[in-house]
DNA sequence: TATTGTGAAGCCTTTCACAGCA
DNA sequence: TGCTGTGAAAGGCTTCACAATA
């Protein structure tokens, strides 16, 4: 733990939107960016660029640029994704199921390795299986078992709001070590628990409010 | 426009998060509620809640806290949500069939009322026919006369991420105010147009981080 | 008395400007 | 020459501490 200094949250935050713009570039075979051109398409100052990277290391090439390639997979490793998360999804409706099968997951090394539902039996007639059932469904009775088994580290809630808060705690008393809610509940757990609550509508809130102001 | 003076970014998104907490203490039947309490459930400081408010005007009653319904409403307002905001969703897969039914939109006065694929007739067989199909999938092509004829202003873009700039173009093209891309592929759009690209493993990065470091 | 609203202080983040280097 | 890395300056946000007041 504590493997860098103190980093701005924000920092982080963009370190994420970097990776997915070069991927983009990477798919678009540019081998090398330069912190003037990444800063034009995240929409951020190229020192800004430039700063976020040299908290962690010499990344560039002066007079160059930056690889894509390896800029890519040193972002990875000081986000902590250069390695398999094994996931579980607790409530597979028409959200859950979605993320069952969504493929930006598969290609970034998150595994959905479990999905729970109070009634796997009605989920598995009406969505999963039409969707060629990726995982098995299993009752939620199973989680703590199953985490253990699994070795699973996140959850995420996709539950209807009024169970959100209740699939956290069944989450935190499985040793889950992270909690991804999509339940437009927020939901809390003790400390040593990390919780993102990721609402939709936020995202709408924030739109409509530069778009009105 | 420009209804208020210059606001943190910040606190524009903390404001989703406090409207939330107070949604959920209504449907708990609070009446009342202190910046105290309000910031140990948004996790933030107490002065931060009262300064965020006060950026907008004088909520509360010293000595007592605020109204939970009146400051709801008045964040509602302040966001610019009280009235109706009508929304196309481009790419009717997985993730668009689960927005198209997805209640929190509704409750919060978001309207989906056009949906848009580049093979209805498909995804009609497929997936949206079984969700009840909210309402009729369109060929894209009609994208442009359907945005005017329906008033829509907001563009949620939820196809695979090589389309995703396509369709951004197209939205653009048909007058549209704010893009959220669902998509793991960032999109741009002129100055004029509001983008927010909303990357669900950025959420995940971000988890992954606080657990690794 | 309890809790808000707020000026001022402190802290953190961003940006500038340029030295350093391929 | 061109672009990175970075110290210093500027700017912005958060927190403190307390006056205001229901």
């Amino acid at each position: 733990m504590a493997k860098y200094p103190k980093i701005p949250e924000a920092t982080i935050r963009r370190l994420s939107n970097y990776l997915k713009c070069l991927e983009n570039l990477e798919n678009k075979n540019e081998k090398v960016a330069s912190s003037a051109s990444l800063a034009s398409i995240c929409n951020v100052n190229a020192a800004q660029v430039r700063k976020d990277f040299a908290y962690f290391g010499e990344f560039g090439i002066r007079g160059m640029g930056y690889n894509v390639k390896e800029l890519k997979n040193n972002i990875k490793e000081i986000l902590g994704i250069n390695r398999e998360w094994r996931i579980a999804v607790v409530g597979i409706g028409n959200m859950g199921s979605a993320l069952l099968v969504y493929k930006d997951f598969l290609k970034q090394n998150y595994r959905i390795v479990a999905a729970f539902d109070i009634d796997p039996v009605k989920v598995i007639g009406n969505i999963s299986e039409r969707m060629g059932r990726p995982v098995e469904i299993l009752h939620i009775d199973r989680l703590k078992e199953v985490v253990a088994a699994r070795k699973i580290e996140i959850g995420i809630i996709t539950t209807p709001p009024q169970e959100a808060q209740k699939v956290a705690d069944l989450l935190v008393n499985a040793n889950i070590k992270g909690i991804l809610n999509f339940s437009p509940a927020p939901v809390r757990a003790p400390d040593n628990i990390k919780v993102r609550n990721l609402f939709f509508t936020s995202a709408l809130d924030n739109l409509v409010y530069y778009l009105t102001n």
